[in-house]
DNA sequence: TTGACAAACAAAAGCGATTTCACTATAAGC
DNA sequence: GCTTATAGTGAAATCGCTTTTGTTTGTCAA
């Protein structure tokens, strides 16, 4: 024999299973007195029913599809933790796969899911959403994507005010006195860099400060190429006082190439991050950085799945609002200039 | 009509759904010509077979169950990549679950797990062993545990060796010609720290450096944790001068604290490190510290787990090196006292 | 006494697949 | 020409549940 099923409490209960099945829902339609003894039956022999039998009548398997580019990426990860703690809460389980940024592999996962018969599915920072419509909508599964990279709405998502926020960094920037304000961007062309990129524009032209095509430069949203980044504009003739980073990795990058240059932080150049990962707290000097409460967009995330699962049908676009904490990497030019 | 099942598909083809079955799985039993053009029906109308009603008659789900403490961990988010990889080339879907190291909270998890039917479990950093083999071995589902906190052996487990691994840091320290090495525990009661002290002392005796109870300290493996426990080692009238930290997390605050009191690492004082997170090289100075494959031990425990599908029954415990990684934080003490 | 009604349970259908068993052609062997 | 093996297919059973429908029993009013 393999797993106990319910025939056999049924059996030990001298009942059908049926009633077992009533009784262990707590149906009305069984008498207190037999649906006490099936449960202490049941609980005796360590009965748990069989999630996948249930789900094939019920037609819901209470389980979620979450898909991400890396759980090991500390931004995703605390979404990943903000998304499964609600999920819990709730009963729902979740599906975990990374896509490693591989539209290929993206659509396989959702296949996937879509066999596995998630009630739902989640999406962080996806490439694919030209890919997702039609798949998606075959597929009638609520989806929510958060931080999108695609252009275009989606019905459903979480997002940061990428402008909004980046406006926020470069002013506090401005406001120091800085003039040569660098933006070290992300190359692989996600949307949140053209984004954060156009707030940074915007707020230097706010500011009448002069946009310099020369201290913009991209690394790739790793420490690495954040710190290559930095050295190219290190070398410039003349080089930026403060830099703007698309986050918080590119800022530990650049961090690392100015105190390889034997340069300081704040003193000789400011720099302002994008995350407000952890470690921002932690580095030397510590970051200023914009906040984006990440654990948070993951909860609004399956909370916006779970009203959908309760037959809720308006399109729902969250914006959340990115926070400038600032810290220790930020401070007035040498000799404002 | 909801989603579209394997009778839809037996309609069009004119055929029965048994033949349909066969087709979708390269069944010999079936013409070539009829497989094809069952397939060629299935993908037009975008057919995908129900991972849920194939289970309940395969017996196998095809999922594995990951209950880990806390996804946001760096050390568990990377073990937990290594664990999707190659689950995720076998064909397996992994469930997540956070226990927030509470054992109430993680016997529920495991009883979701055994409802949902998952053929293997694997667990990072479980403190309730003594609680697993009763509730396993009822379930008689496979499990793996990854660095086990419960004293004594389990079947079949993925573990860095801690006393080797400490001893290698400890004798780092001394070889500099440190005397007064201190240790940052966690107080939370871990094996891992257990065996971490017990390979410091180790070392320090096999060099024949007294061991002083007052340069252990305790923190909880968080940065903050960290940061009091190296505030009262700089207390004390005659401060250590190298640390070994049971944690990178811990050594992150150690290092905040002696930046606090205006030393200067290593100049006035060692640390070291354990796990050799990503930001291990990013920090100022960069971390001297012992690395463990997180990936590796993920991938490690998810094979072991496939070993066992395919019929292995030999109890399975790796053990893993730590590596010595020296970096900026460690140098010689001022003066050799 | 009888019929209506409700309560408590049993019986049976059905979810969507896999798999065993049975059946029908067709080919091969005598 | 007749048995017999074989390939290809269909029918039916099955997995472990939920849910609809049916049946029995007891209570009460007429």
């Amino acid at each position: 024999m393999g797993l106990i099923s319910i025939k056999d409490i049924a059996r030990a209960a001298k009942v059908s299973h049926s009633t077992v099945s009533r009784a262990l829902q707590n149906s009305p339609l069984v008498s207190h007195q037999t649906a006490q003894r099936i449960r202490e039956i049941a609980r005796e022999k360590g009965y748990r029913p069989s999630a996948v039998a249930r789900s094939l009548v019920t037609k819901r398997t209470r389980t979620i599809g979450v898909v991400v580019t890396r759980i090991a990426d500390p931004f995703i990860a605390e979404v990943v933790n903000g998304i499964e703690e609600v999920a819990n809460d709730h009963g729902y389980s979740v599906f975990l796969a990374n896509s490693n940024a591989n539209p290929d592999r993206e659509v396989k996962v959702v296949h996937s899911f879509h066999e596995r018969r998630v009630d739902g599915i989640l999406v962080t920072a996806s490439r694919v959403g030209a890919l997702y419509m039609p798949l998606l909508t075959e597929m009638r599964v609520p989806t929510v994507l958060i931080n999108n990279q695609h252009p275009g709405e989606f019905a459903h998502s979480v997002m940061i005010d990428n402008p909004a926020a980046s406006i926020k960094a470069t002013e506090h920037l401005i406001q120091l006195g800085h003039k040569r304000v660098a933006y070290i961007g992300d190359r692989s062309g996600f949307q949140s860099d053209t984004e954060r990129f156009a707030g940074y524009r915007r707020a230097l032209e706010l500011a009448d400060v002069p946009f310099l095509p020369e201290l913009t430069a991209h690394g790739d949203g790793t420490a690495e190429g954040g710190m290559h980044a930095m050295e190219r504009l290190l070398a410039l003739p003349q080089p930026p006082t403060a830099v703007f980073c698309y986050n918080d990795m590119s800022a530990l990058g650049a961090l690392r190439a100015i105190r390889a240059k034997g340069w300081r932080v704040p003193d000789d150049i400011s720099i302002v991050g994008f995350d407000d990962l952890f470690i921002a707290s932690y580095t030397n000097p510590t970051l200023t950085t914009i906040n984006q409460p990440m654990r948070q967009m993951g909860s609004a995330a399956m909370e916006i799945l779970l009203q959908l699962f309760n037959g809720a049908n308006s399109t729902t676009n969250i914006k959340v609002e990115g926070q400038l904490i600032v810290r220790e990497s930020t401070a007035p030019p040498r000799s404002a200039d």
